[in-house]
DNA sequence: TCTGGGGTCCTAGGACCC
DNA sequence: TCTGGGGTCCTAGGACCC
């Protein structure tokens, strides 16, 4: 049996841990630049605040209602994930514990009965909450879809279900399927639900879990949507997954604070972007060969702005922030047009390789010539200090290419103290 | 006026090879 | 009118996820 773990409400939860004085009032956490609403606690969904509403458009009813509002704080965020993996790994073992995104795992569930199922979900939960303060809902099924849809279940009615639901018999599972609309179930998003429902006539997941393979093939993407009817139908066909600590891409892209008309401000954003980058790359051990940038021009009055891209393929795969930003500067000089109003950039690395097996290049006669100790050293520092008294930026230690004024730097205007990733920021007891 | 950021997997189609 | 058959690799783009 598999289950899946989902902390809820987890920006919010984390907010909340400390300042508790939040609890019981509405909260929501901010996107980037904080420009719509990401995280809600379940005071402010019921205030009919959508995900993903532009703030301007609630802005009065946060202010009205008193809610809470929170710019998004990644390294609070990611520092009580680990916190509540780990539970999860002491209780299970590491192995049967699959790191799904940032607040949610996969288990693997030894085959118990029914009730024995609930009482070991019932007690991840309690544990996680006692241990770690973030409350948790649990879905167990044959397969992991089945799971996440139980999981559904148990948010949609907390009290009833005490965010625990087992999905373990053939009834269960079909009055499940068949109360769920078809775009409701993981892996149909907007286009295939629209497709199903208009163009065939199925709207709930009892339905789908009927339709042949042939079908899903057909029409759902090919083998990913035949994994997905025959999870349905209680075939596992998602196996658990080896924690797969390396990314195959690694992304830094930022919409800016205001318009932005300069190459030398976009140059500063780029550098810093990459030294940002870099710094993830480095972190799980890995180089890269590949890297690209674009810049995003904003069109009056569009959703969508024009975009311009560009790439290169490095001499051989590298993590040192000063060879990736003179190739990244190199890039973005030659998509930059003057006379444009630009609002978003971002540098994307890929074909990454583990650091300790790269490729030398036939041409290089230094191949010792990164500087790995310096950047670590780097990383280190920027890690344990925090930039005082410079609230543009989030690092002590910086490379001149990022600039210095960073007017272009996105806004964050509510942003909580990352209490337990910076020794100044420590949230204090009197 | 103001709408995020970071990922994955898959398919189709073109270029190229023998 | 008729014009091989199979591979592989790469890229762009679609769809989905949190």
């Amino acid at each position: 049996m598999k289950a899946i773990v989902d902390c809820n409400n987890f920006y919010c939860s984390c907010e909340r841990l400390f300042q508790p004085r939040l609890e019981g009032r509405p909260v929501v956490v901010l996107s980037n630049n904080d420009g719509c609403v990401i995280s809600r606690s379940d005071e402010a969904k019921k205030l009919g605040i959508d995900m993903g509403v532009p703030l301007f458009e609630v802005r009065s009813l946060l202010h009205a209602q008193q809610v809470a509002v929170f710019s998004s704080n990644y390294a609070l965020y990611g520092d009580c994930s680990w916190r509540v993996m780990q539970v999860l790994r002491e209780i299970l073992g590491k192995e049967r514990v699959e790191v799904y995104s940032v607040d949610e795992a996969f288990l693997e569930l030894d085959e118990l009965g029914r009730e024995q199922l609930e009482k070991l979900a019932l007690s991840i939960r309690n544990q996680v909450e006692q241990w770690t303060g973030i409350r948790v809902s649990v879905g167990v099924g044959p397969t992991k879809t089945l799971a996440k849809l139980a999981n559904r279940l148990a948010k949609k009615n907390k009290t009833a279900t005490n965010c625990v639901v087992v999905l373990s018999t053939d009834s269960e599972i079909e009055e499940a399927l068949r109360c769920t609309a078809v775009a409701d179930l993981w892996g149909i998003g907007g286009r295939y639900g629209k497709q199903l429902r208009e163009r065939w006539g199925i709207y709930d997941g009892w339905q789908l879990a009927k339709v042949s393979e042939t079908f899903a093939t057909k029409y759902l993407g090919g083998v990913v949507g035949t994994r997905l009817v025959r999870e349905l139908k209680g075939i596992p066909s998602r196996e658990m997954e080896d924690e797969r600590t390396r990314k195959k891409m690694i992304a830094t892209t930022r919409m800016f604070g205001r318009k932005v008309y300069e190459l030398q401000e976009i140059r500063e954003a780029i550098a810093s972007y990459t030294a940002r980058a870099a710094e993830k790359l480095r972190r799980q051990f890995s180089a890269a060969g590949y890297l690209s940038v674009f810049i995003i021009s904003h069109a009056p009055g569009q959703r969508h702005g024009m975009a311009y891209d560009n790439h290169c393929i490095l001499d051989k795969p590298s993590s040192d922030s000063s060879v990736l930003i003179r190739a990244a500067l190199k890039l973005v000089n030659a998509i930059f047009k003057p006379g444009l109003v630009y609002k978003k950039a971002g540098v994307v690395l890929g074909d990454i390789v583990p650091a300790a097996a790269r490729q030398g290049s036939l041409f290089d006669t230094n191949n010792t010539n990164d500087n790995l100790p310096l950047m670590l050293a780097i990383d280190n520092i920027n890690f344990s200090c925090p930039p005082a008294h410079q609230p543009q930026h989030d690092s002590i230690l910086r490379f001149a290419a990022a600039g210095t004024n960073r007017g272009w730097k996105m806004k964050q205007e509510f942003r909580s103290p990352r209490y337990t990733t910076k020794w100044r920021e420590m949230p204090r007891a009197r």
